[in-house]
DNA sequence: GTATTTGCAAACACTTTGCAAGCAT
DNA sequence: ATGCTTGCAAAGTGTTTGCAAATAC
């Protein structure tokens, strides 16, 4: 598979590359057009939807209705915060640890997880 | 508050309560009519949106765009087989550890998570 | 009787698809 | 030149809303 260098592409996963937590269709969109990129959102989700399908990407959902999109990179979770929708990177080695007691004890082998906490963060104290 | 008990509320509640996975709106739609009710996708909406608002039920996404119910009970997680669909439910202990770590470390008062593990069940070995 | 609940139609938000035109290599 | 990429319009999902009719209490 060839993967051409556009403009859209280019600008969309330096964008990824640059944010700290995942994205979603609507911010790339501005993005871009602050960029004076007036890409359509059509070409966004196909842009998005072929880095999924090369395995360069997360396609995450929190509850929103809507998806999320991050690059791959360290296995990391996100701490959401529920009033101000700031999200965190958060690391742990807990996830290793469970994933190997549940392929012993429960036969099930884990490809990938996703574990997000959702609360309120330390701008409001 | 008035919470009237009609037949689709008692007979969503009942199939939640017996369902050992969270359950989509077309599962619920599918087991009114096996149960010879002919209730509106609208009005299952709102049923669900009522328990959702009225904290006795947990609104999920698993990744497939579209929310699953369950009602809220012990705090449990789940594993997502991608072959067959089968969703178990899972308890650990060391998600309550990580919330108190993420309160000190980085000041986020969790109220809630989210913990799901995507692979391949026992089913398919 | 009265307030809540329901059904219907319509709208909404997000995402995907078909096809012809445009562009990168 | 050719195949990958884009834009547009349209359709497809899942979910929500407005309003009048029906129903639980």
């Amino acid at each position: 598979m060839k993967f051409k260098i556009t403009p859209a592409r280019g600008s969309i996963v330096t964008f990824l590359e640059n944010s700290k937590s995942p994205v979603d269709v609507l911010e790339i969109i501005e993005h871009l057009r602050f960029k004076k990129l007036s890409t359509n959102k059509v070409t966004v989700y196909r842009i998005l939807d072929s880095l999924f399908k090369n395995d360069l990407e997360n396609k995450i959902e929190f509850g929103e209705g809507k998806f999320r999109y991050e690059l791959k990179g360290r296995d990391h979770h996100h701490l959401i915060c529920t009033r101000c929708s700031r999200i965190q990177d958060f690391e742990d080695s807990f996830t290793d640890k469970l994933e190997k007691e549940i392929l012993k004890d429960r036969k099930f082998k884990v490809n990938y997880h996703s574990l997000e906490f959702f609360g309120t963060c330390s701008y409001h104290e």
